[in-house]
RNA sequence: GGCGCGUUCGUCUAGCGGUUAGGACACCGCCCUCUCAAGGCGGAGAUCACGGGUUCGAAUCCCGUACGCGCUACCA
């Protein structure tokens, strides 16, 4: 039986990069072991949960390219895939644990239970539910729902269960005593299922085979076995995932940075780049490769790989990730995924990418090995789609501020105007004679041009910036910068 | 308090009884070079949390301790 595997967020928020991880987890070994990978939306906090949550979660995960066969959108036959609507499922489900008595009502109030933990609390052991109801006889139970008492409907554990043994695949065998477990809640007042109840219920219903999720819920897995066990059905496979955290060991959070897909998006991160990012944080190809194509990792992922401790995301290794990932691009890629961000920063607009694409294409080799990000991109190239420039200060003092330099780039501006053909090595092979010529160390000359004709020290290739300027616009801006 | 999990360079990790403890990011140096990058080469950086065992031999197995984290809800 080919493996089923699902990732089911709480749509309470947007898709963090943790769940992310998770998600992509759930994928890949999907993929890479000809399983299906299930998208359900567990959204039974009414209070918080949102369908825009919903939507941004999905969109995320489509920016990502991780696709599903089952769940929103798609469908698939063991629908719906949204908890809300499956309310008719838990009401089955606690039907039959109503039938095999693994279920009980219990009456007792938010304050009775609340005066009882702080007793427990006060002594030593466990701090669990003390099971009054479940001495409750069954008919007295029957006539006082029948009266509209108000109830929950809680978990029978076994009094002869011994330990539970979660055969967890990254942490290996962990046991809980039994006697840790207390009959929580399955069915609040209100008859909405909790957490673990309809999680449970669903992971049965769905046929999943292998639970791929966060640390966290490590310690509800022996209740969750339990209600697995109650309903009569096959436990599946658990794989646990630590935590992802910011530099100080606490919880990711935006003080750190970017939590959310949609933020990394924002901020001018490659799908490709996030996807390889957060597989490698808790899993390892083989502990020396560090770039992995989407292929790969749907191809190789293995759970047997992961790490089990938790890990700090490192932005810096993320931002130089991405930057592999930019060069890796052709230049025509790299230029049609550029143009929102040149759009989004005023300095051009899509129907003049459209007029000429392969003008577009020639700037690329301008940014290619220095964009970090994709928001690197329009401050470096603002200078070609202005049409004059301001000098940077500093720049202008450094590269200019000597008799000599200014001689050189007057000197430029006469022999570049009337060069016979305005391409790179033409550019080039002028300004080096002259250089020879005037008796100039090359570089002031070149430190010259460039602050002229791009406004800073600090710039794309001179030579290529000339040529894809225009000869027009270069000379003039040397002109203006000599102050003629 | 109870139960559970985790701990290898600053960071992500490899390692699954015998290794000079390997790789990547970041850092430093050199090379390349029209600035900045990118790239190439090299370097520094880990008493494998600590303490006991087991073993001829332990980062690897066992037991404690410390620290961190999770669960202990009619949240997920």
């Amino acid at each position: 039986m080919s493996p089923r595997v699902r990732f089911a967020p709480s749509p309470t928020g947007a898709l963090h990069i943790g769940g992310a991880r998770t998600a992509i987890y759930n994928w890949a070994f999907a993929r890479a072991t000809g399983g299906t990978f299930v998208l359900r939306i567990d959204d039974t906090d009414a209070e918080r949960s949102t369908p825009e949550n919903t939507a941004q979660i999905l969109r995320s995960m489509q920016w990502l390219g991780v696709d599903w066969d089952e769940g929103p959108e798609v469908g698939g036959p063991y629908g719906p895939y949204f908890q809300t609507q499956r309310a008719d499922r838990y009401a089955a489900a606690l039907e039959r644990m109503k039938a095999n008595a693994t279920a009980y009502p219990c009456f007792c109030s938010a304050e009775e239970l609340e005066a009882k933990r702080e007793i427990a609390r006060a002594g030593e052991g466990p701090t669990g539910y003390d099971r009054t109801c479940r001495a409750i006889d069954t008919a007295d139970a029957a006539a006082r729902i029948a009266a509209g008492e108000s109830h929950v409907w809680r978990l029978a554990v076994p009094a002869d269960r011994g330990d539970i043994v979660v055969d967890d695949i990254v942490r290996g065998e962990t046991s809980f005593p039994a006697s840790a477990m207390d009959d929580f809640v399955l069915v609040r007042s209100d008859g909405t299922p909790t957490y673990n109840f309809a999680t449970v219920v669903d992971d049965a219903d769905m046929e999943i085979t292998h639970v791929i999720r966060g640390d966290d819920h490590l310690s509800n897995t022996p209740r969750q076995i339990l209600v697995f066990e109650a309903l009569g059905h096959e436990v599946p496979r658990f794989a646990h995932l630590s935590m992802i955290w910011g530099a100080d060991g606490k919880k990711l959070s935006k003080r750190h940075g970017a939590t959310s897909v949609e933020a990394f998006r924002d901020e001018g991160y490659l799908p490709e780049a996030i996807l390889n990012y957060v597989a490698l944080l808790g899993w390892s190809l083989d502990g020396e490769t560090t770039i992995i194509s989407r292929d790969t990792l749907t191809r190789e992922f293995s759970l047997d790989r992961i790490s089990k401790n938790p890990a700090i995301f490192d932005f810096e290794k993320l931002e130089w990730m991405n930057g592999v990932y930019i060069r890796d691009l052709s230049p025509a890629v790299l230029a049609e995924r550029m143009l929102p961000w040149l759009v989004e920063a005023g300095l051009t607009s899509a129907g003049d990418y459209g007029s000429r694409p392969e003008w577009y294409e020639s700037l690329v080799p301008l940014i290619a090995e220095r964009a970090k990000r994709m928001t690197d991109i329009p401050p470096a190239l603002a200078f070609i789609f202005s049409d004059a420039v301001t000098l940077d200060p500093v720049s202008a003092e450094m590269a200019l501020g000597s008799d000599e330099a200014r001689a050189a780039l007057a000197g430029a501006a006469e022999a570049l105007g009337s060069v016979p053909t305005w391409d790179h090595d033409t550019i080039e092979s002028t300004l080096r004679e002259l250089a020879v010529t005037l008796e100039v160390k090359p570089k002031v000359l070149f430190q010259a041009v460039r602050v002229a004709v791009t406004g800073s020290t600090v710039s794309p290739p001179l030579f290529e910036s000339l040529a894809v300027l225009g000869r027009d616009a270069s000379v003039s801006r040397m002109r203006s910068a000599l102050g003629i």
